[in-house]
DNA sequence: GGCCAGCGGGAAAACCTTTTCCGAATGAAA
DNA sequence: TTTCATTCGGAAAAGGTTTTCCCGCTGGCC
């Protein structure tokens, strides 16, 4: 099928240089208007065999796929959705990405992609940015204040967000249920018979993170106490807060994400402390990672693809319903593996 | 600065339903003609202060921005960089993407992603699809014919490759030097007094994979014999192939990659073959994991942003040159961690 | 004081596609 | 044979921006 299109074009000798050939050109060619190449094309109203065979042959001939900024211009649609995420590097928002592409793809819309480098101050900046070429803009952990992502729904007509919710913002969203995934994780400790386990905080402006926070208060309770380190969202970030974490004398670590918890198990490993003899520990996310180290991570699991693909729903939605604050909530699921065990007495 | 626009498109209770604004609104808002706006705002020509002064005052009212399908369709450039990749979960490729994606920013362009799935015969209708839209297109380590890439390169006029060189393909591209990668970790494992070891080896199609084996035939000699295993690009493959390599009774297994070594770590670690003790180890590519396993992977560090960004330059460079076959290489370090060391004897 | 140069600004074309509107032609029915 | 209905196809407008072309005005120089 293609190949036609591309020997077609090198029979002709039009390099790649060569301007790209209009409907104009292809309608000449098959001697006919280009109202008609176009309505051959979509399929919008029938044309006769005769004429749809000179029209097929030509832009064959031609090689010619339409302008989609023209067609663009003409539909004010683009066909096109954009995607910020504060970091590529980072697997889990490279995995949103691709439940949110491959959703499009399916859709026949492209991609756009930002990448903000964890600064939060972008944010604002490159969803407006994007926003101009794309149909709607998902946001993936934005970092934003609450202030800024008002103003940015207001301008950006459809908006969703990805483990992002405030009362109050009236964005689309799609979110993991932190609050479920903690306190399986404090149940799973309290019932090894874990009496103080260490939390290492993440970024304080992340919305996951405040999420967390509510459930270690809920779970917290006499005779099960959860003393926090600040840590960060980084595996090196889990490297450096390891020695802290130890220094409370606690009998369990819970990261904040997996990543934090490898770097927290790699610093473990270099001071001789056995996991989980010495000291449990669990994760967050489930990265492919995880099952790989050894002892395997005990953690939350949450499809992150889905996440993405959730958000475009909620993108497709948006055409249909006016600007509703839509919420999606996918509820993770502990995976116990080798790194938890009982404290030592 | 932004929130001039967002305020003052709150203020005039347009919501985010509403048409968004022309050129020509801002013209008639600020008493001049579209043609005055459009020198104000890109500079084009000098206009008089007063009239300047209007403009923006009408532009930040209305919150106009440009809208790049009619910029797209008069230039006939849309400032698009398409990426197309074989795996986004890939933290290799997201890597890659990350760098073209800051270097297109900072020059502003924007960054269209496609993922396809693996599969390679979705890699020439991908590329030809974000072609139509983009001013070129970067294909990481495409798997296609060499048949479909000379078509393709034909086809879409600034073509650029990440991994992947042919004799005869007129397509600039960046590659990592897998060669000398390969020499060192063979030159290291005979140092150490290896003489048996196994290559577990990645995709067949992989044009990186058959640099690989260039580079082995000529490591290969009396005294360093190097058995090869059919394994695949993934941990799960390097989990399922370590059985195997194990019965090769060889002292070292070099790895496709660090993905396929950490899923061998992990099957070595079940079946409680210590590393390096018994089995020493070596990966390629030097992804973030690799320093946080138990033992730290020995591998070859390959800076995977810096790739995005030569692919960036190429793309950059085939704007004022025409079409040449430039080809840049990034020469890969050895890293020298703790799962290797001499063999048993 | 008159003429020329230069500068600032507006009108309009061009970019490419889709879609509406209308004309023409063909077929059937009266 | 005439008329109506139906269908197919072409002409043209619209969509938003940039840029060229041209006009008018002002300042300087002779």
């Amino acid at each position: 099928m293609w190949c036609n299109a591309a020997m077609g074009r090198a029979r002709t000798g039009a390099g790649p240089r060569s301007p790209r050939s209009t409907i104009t050109d292809v309608a000449r060619e098959a001697a006919v208007s280009p109202a008609t190449v176009s309505r051959v094309l979509s399929g919008t109203k029938p044309v006769s065999a005769d004429r749809e065979r000179r029209v097929r042959a030509a832009v064959a001939r031609l090689g010619y796929r339409p302008n989609p900024a023209a067609q663009g211009l003409l539909r004010g649609a683009t066909h096109t959705i954009g995607v910020v995420v504060p970091d590529l590097s980072n697997p889990y928002f490279a995995e949103v990405l691709k439940g949110v592409t491959n959703a499009a793809e399916a859709a026949d819309f492209r991609t756009l992609v930002a990448d903000t480098g964890e600064k939060a101050g972008a944010e604002h900046d490159a969803a407006l940015e994007l926003s101009r070429w794309a149909d709607g803009v998902v946001l993936c952990s934005p970092r934003m204040s609450h202030w800024e992502l008002t103003m940015l729904a207001d301008a950006v007509a459809r908006l969703m967000c990805v483990n992002r919710l405030g009362r109050g913002e009236p964005v689309p969203a799609v979110v993991v249920d932190f609050e479920s995934g903690v306190s399986s994780i404090c149940r799973h400790l309290r019932e090894l018979g874990h009496r103080r386990v260490v939390y290492l905080r993440g970024p304080n402006r992340a919305w996951s993170e405040r999420a967390r926070q509510r459930a270690l208060r809920a779970a917290s309770a006499p005779g099960f106490e959860i003393v926090q380190v600040p840590c960060g969202s980084s595996s090196v970030d889990g490297h450096r807060a390891a020695d802290a974490a130890l220094a409370t004398r606690a009998t369990a670590v819970m990261a904040f994400s997996d990543y934090v918890a490898l770097g927290v198990l790699a610093r473990l490993d270099e001071l001789g402390v056995s996991v989980p003899g010495d000291m449990s520990l669990t994760g967050f996310d489930d990265i492919a990672m995880s099952s790989l180290v050894s002892p395997r991570l005990t953690t939350v699991a949450v499809d992150k693809q889905r996440l993405g693909r959730h958000a475009w729903q909620l993108f497709a939605a948006s055409a249909a319903d006016g600007p509703g604050g839509q919420v999606v909530t996918v509820t993770p699921d502990l995976i116990i593996r080798g790194s938890t065990a009982g404290p030592v007495t």
